[in-house]
DNA sequence: CATGAATGAGCGTTCATTCAT
DNA sequence: CATGAATGAACGCTCATTCAT
């Protein structure tokens, strides 16, 4: 029990950060309101974390974390490519909806945060890059799609990811259908090109 | 002769405050250091601006401004859609790597700057989005391309353009004849899509 | 042999506190580290002494208590005052060179803590100065010096003595020979004085 | 008049710290009493000096010289040696008793503040030393005095210099006749020694 | 008795903003 | 108009002390 409760302290703290983060960013947020929050006492924050700088960074991979596993679980039963890509955009969409709070730090692509912080966030990039790059491959290897550039794809999937993202975030109307008419409109530009055939 | 005085130093503070705050982000710029930068008294920034919000959002004002005239510029002698894309990515990466410190405000797609700055981002989004969509819907009747989306298209290009333009911007390595080829093949993706015909 | 543990963890405490005070000074001491160097929890500390300040009196007194034990045994075989003196030196120089975390305590004769505290020290200052002063008055009764004013001359000897424990405990060369022979040159004049005769 | 209202507000600064440096300790003593104490505000006292530790370092070394000054100026006219002996104590006596604010401050001989602050006391402590030896030597060479060891002889005549001065400082009653005749004695004893002759 | 997780009062420091010159 | 000295609100962080176990 004792135990539980150490795990449900930091978890409060990293989730009174989430909140927090999210709704003021970086520099606005203050520890205090942090502690608040997540109902514990100001010192209680570093007891489990050195610093606000620590406890952003924590905060971030916790929260990259969810939204890979969520990801992957998502496209784990997904076997073509076309799918596989239509899934992206749907759990991303989704994850992004439900979690808006979560969701504004992933999105924040390159926040003017201390530069240490921007490594660790450009390094995350770097990683996901590379993974769409594999599933690519993987589909060309298969003849699912041209033998295009995977570096070059990996970055249209993932910008028009990000950037769709950024509007479902932003905008006011939250309909999960219009999401998906999106999602699905976006696919079948990166799909099929624009050029006529 | 005076007037172009007072011009000079207005212009002179924008110019510094692009300086400090590409470098340093918001919250760690501090106006004596734009100040200095601009070669005025701290007082004086603030004969010109209210506050420093008020600077970041002038600021990030004239810097889309620049930024769109060299668009207009580059795309007026562009006929063929494509040669549009093309130029698109073209300009947008020299830019960049012309003007790095613009160039990472303009980037910061959702910087977690006070609440108002972020709606005028917002609202840039969206005139960005309606620009391109335009561009888009000229083509189709022109039966250059398919009858897409044209948001959906639009968020693909803007969301491509931007991601594209932050590795660029981050990446150590800044040779021209890389970006170009990225470029390419960006562009070659966006057109012909990933599919096998 | 309850008691006996008892005992064992006050002891303990207070020799955590006496290293730790000496290396850090009484503000940049911390109770958790004491507590780690007594190898006893945060919370025991509380349990022997009911606040930092207090745990330092006692530490103090503690330390006191050890050098004028030291002072007495060493002086107790000395008959004559020439004797006496030397031995004060001598002692006082070895138990500072043994003992130099318990030194710095010792030497920091007006050391800014709190005012209580500062009380004590000048109390045991008090102390000091009436000791010598018998031991000053016994060697005039013996016609073994002149008859002086006891005090100020108790003030000279102990002044010196300080002093020169001062010098010894932040040397860098830390050879007995050397101290032994500082020892007997300042015995010297203050035994015979400056002048010529 | 600007440079002197500049001067005025330095010095004002200054003075705050002194009272309550001496008042309270470095630890204690508060950036924000200090400021109030200067009538200047808190953040007045950061465009004069870059931290607190060095206000207390730069307030250390004005109060050192004041007392250089006086010390410089008492022993000018003092030919004999004797005089000069006599003089350091009466000097130091009234300086003490003029400004015990400062005194502590000054006798406070290995206060446990931060280490480098530390560095220039046993520094200055070092001066002082040579200083005092310089003019054993010359008093030698005259053949006013024995040919003691100056160096154990300096630290006699400082040790009981800084031990009368703490009891001058943290006695109540305050009569400068007092003082003189502890002077008075304390000097026949450091030149006539106490063996009888 | 022993513990150490939790707490919050308190302080050093920064910096946007003001205003007297 | 231009300046920069002055200001104080605000925040990150420390650590003595408490108390539930």
């Amino acid at each position: 029990m004792n135990n539980k409760q150490v795990l449900n302290k930091r978890q409060r703290i990293i989730n009174g950060a989430i909140a927090v983060f999210s709704r003021k960013g970086f520099y606005k947020a203050t520890i205090e309101e942090i502690a608040e929050q997540a109902d514990v006492g100001k010192g209680t924050v570093y007891e489990y974390f050195s610093s606000k700088k620590e406890l952003f960074q924590e905060m971030f991979l916790y929260t990259e974390e969810k939204y890979e596993e969520m990801f992957h679980r998502g496209l784990s039963d997904a076997v073509m490519f076309q799918d596989k890509l239509q899934k992206m955009f749907q759990i991303t969409m989704r994850f992004l909806n439900c979690h808006k709070e979560m969701a504004q730090i992933l999105l924040a692509g390159y926040p003017p945060v201390a530069e240490d912080i921007q490594k660790v966030l450009i390094g995350k990039n770097q990683q996901n890059i590379t993974k769409i790059s594999k599933i690519l491959e993987e589909a060309i290897t298969r003849q699912e799609i041209r033998p295009v550039d995977t570096g070059a794809a990996a970055k249209v999937i993932l910008g028009t990811l990000f950037f769709v993202g950024g509007q479902v975030l932003f905008s006011e109307d939250e309909k999960e259908s219009g999401f998906n008419l999106l999602a699905q409109n976006v696919v079948d530009i990166i799909l099929q090109g624009l050029l006529l055939t």
